[in-house]
DNA sequence: GCAAATTAATGATTTATTCAAG
DNA sequence: CTTGAATAAATCATTAATTTGC
């Protein structure tokens, strides 16, 4: 799996592992600073980088919004025909269920299942961490990607160097956190739902 | 005007004036190294990021369709109540030429009206420089960016740096271009519509 | 004239849609 | 068919125009 040379990044097992299972933690719309933590552990498992952490957010929130939907929306036929069979003709406001369920709040858009603790050391609130993560900012942290001017990616191993170390200087003005140590090794979650198996260290 | 501390960029008149200038030359989604480029150049003029070159692009090409939809559509039902007034009962598949006009076409949106010669010096097709432009490449070139961890953004005056010659350094791997002077300062332009005045410097 | 109030423009984000690789 | 990547559309939010009452 993952050949030297693809035109664009299929993750690995383990990160596709670690991706699921902080997206089940509650991350939707990871920050700037969330992705270059996540690009840097999971750089351990295979070559990426931090756009591909952010379109898989993106992509994942997306689908997942869209599954939901179809499946209302599936939901909300059936009912309307079984009204119709019962010969019930109220005026169908149902509708408005359905949009009652779709996420209308674009701002916050997903309850946290179970809060991870180690990404909001900073005592900020998720509201303001979680509003600074358009593409532009949250590249901000990418220092060493090419700007693909042609299409030779880099494909020299996953020897990206992600550079934790390499912070602008001006960063941090009043902040605690630097560096702050996003995977805990210690497996503390109580696996409510995650059906998934702990990410088996290879 | 553009004072020196406010939370959203508000272009020069000097900025607006090229940024249109460059819009009308055919420009609509500009690459990467153009965004660097005309970043550096408009940086002269007054604070200046590059995501904010790549937002006004985006939007003004966005507004440019809405408005364009908007004439269409109004024009259609004009069309449509005197084609009714006039007793002429075609069916109405004009509604297709709505569809005909808009641009369907994502790749390729515009007809360059004055090509830029400035910009195509490495003789590559026009389509394949403006393939790869995401937020996310187009960002690669912006080193000195703070994350905006919070809001306190920078307002120490336009001392931006810029930085044409931090270029990274595995950077322009078979290409001639090496800062290509985008603006040749000659100003050899016939001055087709621009009504502007010249701008008045503050 | 001049600010407070309103409205229009527009910079910045987020969400939906589409393209294309595998 | 799934999904990474990219673009377009919709939306939010702030600034500039402008109106209005004084």
């Amino acid at each position: 799996m993952s050949p030297a040379g693809s035109s664009r990044w299929s993750p690995t097992t383990e990160q596709l592992m670690i991706l699921e299972e902080l997206y089940r933690s509650g991350i939707r719309t990871p920050s700037a600073s969330q992705i270059q933590q996540i690009t840097t552990h999971l750089s351990f498992y295979g070559r990426i980088e931090g756009k591909n952490v952010f379109y898989w957010f993106q992509n994942h929130k997306a689908r997942d919004r869209q599954k939901l939907r179809r499946k209302l929306t599936k939901q909300l036929q059936l009912q309307q025909q079984q009204l119709q069979l019962h010969h019930c003709q109220l005026t169908p406001d149902i509708t408005n269920h359905f949009f009652a369920y779709s996420p209308s709040s674009s701002t916050q858009d997903f309850p946290f299942y179970n809060p991870p603790t180690f990404l909001f050391q900073g005592g900020s609130s998720n509201t303001s961490e979680q509003a600074l993560n358009c593409a532009w900012n949250v590249h901000n942290l990418q220092s060493n990607l090419v700007a693909r001017e042609d299409v030779t990616f880099y494909n020299n191993g996953w020897s990206t160097p992600v550079d934790v170390n390499n912070q602008p200087s001006s960063c941090c003005t009043s902040r605690p956190l630097k560096t702050l140590d996003l995977f805990p090794l210690t497996t503390t979650r109580t696996d409510e739902d995650c059906t998934a198996p702990p990410p088996k260290e290879l």
